[in-house]
DNA sequence: TGTTCACTTGAACAAATGTTCAATTGTTCA
DNA sequence: TGAACAATTGAACATTTGTTCAAGTGAACA
């Protein structure tokens, strides 16, 4: 944490004034690391297509139900995908076309 | 992995069709997972208000500068920031205005 | 009612991550 | 040249994370 030497005082304070508060960097940072793992981004792509059912999802992910639906909560306690129930089958969808958006830009950051 | 029951063929059938190529996936949370921790993006967010020198943005998150050196190495991987050397001091600023974007949308997000 | 099916939850564990400390690089200036 | 300074790198460590297995819920239907 040693942080005593080559600082522009001017710098710091400026930025200071100006930042995001720490609640919304704190808020912000967790939607990006939600869809920063390679999982939890093939199924919100996959959702982007239809609905699907755990059990889709699974069988898509090549990993256990149980994975996807740990996975699943994660997305849905932030309000990334919402949830509709069919008998005994829980389908999922995006919550928010935000969601979308923020994958458009990011396929145009990584295609130069 | 067990994943034998409860799936709808034609669903899966359909979005293994549509789905975003696979490397694409990768690329895209990788960018989404720098973003996705509080360290980085406060600095992504200082950067975006102006250019800072490592003991600036060491200074700003509190943390060594060591710690944000190691950081921005990633980000700079990413290309997501871009470094100016001037003297002894390197100034970092933002690479793309791409990054602004996302930070925008993500706002509109958590902001209801 | 009791059984089956789709899903969820909790515990456990290996793998990945963020930070610090110590040593190193590369630049400036006396 | 050599000393001072800003930044980078590598090793080490505690913490977090993604996954699986096993057990638990709740809806449907015999």
């Amino acid at each position: 944490m040693k942080t005593e030497c080559c600082v522009n005082p001017e710098n710091v304070d400026a930025v200071e004034q100006a930042l995001i508060p720490e609640d919304d960097i704190v808020d912000i940072s967790e939607i990006f690391k939600l869809l920063g793992d390679p999982t939890r981004m093939r199924i919100v792509a996959a959702l982007r297509i239809r609905e699907l059912c755990v059990g889709d999802l699974s069988a898509l992910m090549e990993i256990s139900m149980s994975g996807v639906s740990h996975q699943l909560r994660l997305l849905k306690k932030s309000r990334i995908v919402r949830t509709r129930r069919d008998g005994k089958m829980v389908y999922y969808t995006l919550d928010d076309e935000h969601i979308e958006e923020l994958i458009d830009v990011a396929l145009l950051h990584i295609k130069h």
